[in-house]
RNA sequence: GGCCCCAUCGUCUAGCGGCCUAGGACGCUGCCCUCUCAAGGCAGAGAUCACGGGUUCGAAUCCCGUUGGGGCCA
């Protein structure tokens, strides 16, 4: 339940009726409560009284036992199973009587024989089930607990809640909760149905399909405006098909009536995409403070290292945020600013076995010490006319660079990361790799 | 077993009787850009609108049935 809050807190959303915390039950806004079922046990008991009292409801003294060997009874002789009716049938000393026994009763809702109940669905639009089908359902258990269905009518009612927005595994629920809504006297509130969203498989998403708290998502490196939008768009579109919208415009545009009627399928891929939209559109300086926790945790930098190397941090992540789909991808991709180079060996197999790449870096090294300033502007045209004086493509110099510097082929852009690494740093790489790749050089 | 809900590219969807030889997005393929990887731009493959009957001059859109999937009673 404290996943519920922690959830809902990080995508942004709130709530003006409630509890604000699993752990601390005064703590609440609203002043609807008590929130907790088990606070609530004497409103249910009043409400399922006055049905009794009213005749609309009655005590059931049938023990789970009997009640599942009538079920069995009927589905043997191919009825539908349900609830015979036994104690419905009751006479005032018969109840007294079990009740003498010791027998504790349950209290069996009075459904009507004929007619229907009807509603209608802001999703689905006009419902219509025959009351036929709903059988004398328990409205509460011997325990005094109420059931699913009798206590979400008594709570909304109670609560005035106006909006009841659910899944739709509860359609089948809500004629029997507009039965007691109006055997209380009560107003319905307006229901909408929204479809279940599933798994790749086809089946309802669970554990089996990988994260299924929030929390999970906050840790993966997710954007909590990126869940949210994301997961609007999972049932539902507007007439245009948009795909990014911000918080404030989602709440402006957002209408249930639109929502798809159809179970979706949760679709990782577009999920990433959507994060990296979100990630790539965001200011840099925001990206390098979101992407903070993720940095210490992947051990590049403690809080003081946080803190003395924060515009160092910046850059970095600049060069980078283009790539950057997850917020776990930042330290994976800027590491190389940070600790000491560790060498790809597909990269050196692929680059610095080139017949020419020692000659290529010593020349790099020489060329660097002269340099001044030492620039992204600098290191490139030094680079270029490094190039054209060895008579050989631009590529040649800047992929042996590139590796020596960082030990990878992929990366920011070289001469950038030369920048920011330094004079200094980036001619200490470059001497290392001769060493530990050409030891008889240098 | 009964009842209920649902059904458009692999996925999310637009569509609510003619604008549809079905539009957008993710993913996929190719090209361009380019110091790498990306991003971006362009192009492309991908849906006989689950199937079968109707209604209509005309149906993805309305009606009926079938199939499939999901749900509730549990």
């Amino acid at each position: 339940m404290d996943a519920i809050f922690k959830g809902m807190r990080w995508l942004g959303l709130d709530w003006d009726e409630g509890p604000l915390s699993a752990s601390d039950p005064n703590a609440h806004s609203g002043d609807h409560g008590p929130y907790f079922q088990m606070q609530r046990l004497d409103g249910y008991r009043a409400a399922a009284d006055r049905l009794i009292a009213e005749g609309k409801a009655y005590p059931c003294y049938c023990t789970a036992e009997e009640v599942d060997a009538m079920r069995e009874k009927a589905l043997k002789e191919k009825r539908n199973p349900r609830y015979d009716g036994t104690c419905r049938r009751l006479t005032e000393a018969q109840r007294r009587e079990r009740a003498a026994q010791g027998r504790t009763a349950s209290v069996r809702f009075s459904a009507p024989p004929e007619g229907s109940v009807e509603f209608d669905d802001l999703i689905r639009g006009p419902m219509k089930f025959d009351n036929e089908q709903i059988e004398d359902f328990i409205l509460l258990k011997t325990s005094g607990v109420p059931t699913y269905n009798f206590a979400c009518v008594v709570d909304d009612h109670a609560m005035e809640i106006t909006h009841v927005i659910r899944g739709d595994d509860h359609l089948s629920n809500t004629p029997r909760q507009v039965l007691a809504y109006r055997a209380l006297g009560w107003t319905p509130p307006v229901f909408a149905h929204l479809s279940m969203i599933l798994g790749a498989d086809g089946s309802r998403l669970s554990k089996r399909h990988g994260a299924t708290s929030v929390e999970e998502y906050r840790q993966a490196g997710y954007l909590p405006e990126a869940v949210l939008n994301y997961l609007a768009l999972l049932g539902w579109a507007t007439s245009d098909s948009q795909d990014i919208f911000g918080k404030e415009e989602l709440v402006a545009k957002f209408d249930v009536g639109r929502c798809s009627k159809s179970p979706a399928v949760f679709d990782p891929n577009k999920l990433i995409w959507m994060n990296g939209e979100y990630l790539r559109k965001m200011p840099a300086k925001e990206l390098a403070v979101r992407a903070r926790p993720f940095v210490a945790s992947a051990g590049l930098l403690d809080d003081a290292g946080l803190a003395a190397r924060a515009a160092e941090l910046e850059v970095a992540v600049a060069m980078e945020q283009e790539k950057v789909k997850l917020l776990t991808d930042v330290p994976k991709r800027i590491d190389i600013f940070f600790k000491d180079v560790a060498y790809d060996p597909e990269a050196v197999e692929k680059v610095l076995k080139k017949p020419d790449a020692a000659a290529v870096l010593e020349d790099a090294i020489k060329t660097f010490q002269a340099l001044e300033p030492f620039t992204a502007a600098s290191t490139e045209e030094a680079c270029k006319a490094l190039a054209a004086r060895r008579g050989v493509k631009n590529g040649a110099v800047f992929h042996p660079v590139r590796v020596a510097v960082s030990g990878r082929t992929q990366g920011p852009s070289l001469f950038h990361m030369l920048e920011l690494l330094g004079k200094q740093k980036s001619l200490e790489r470059i001497q290392k790799t001769l060493q530990t790749f050409f030891k008889n050089a240098g």
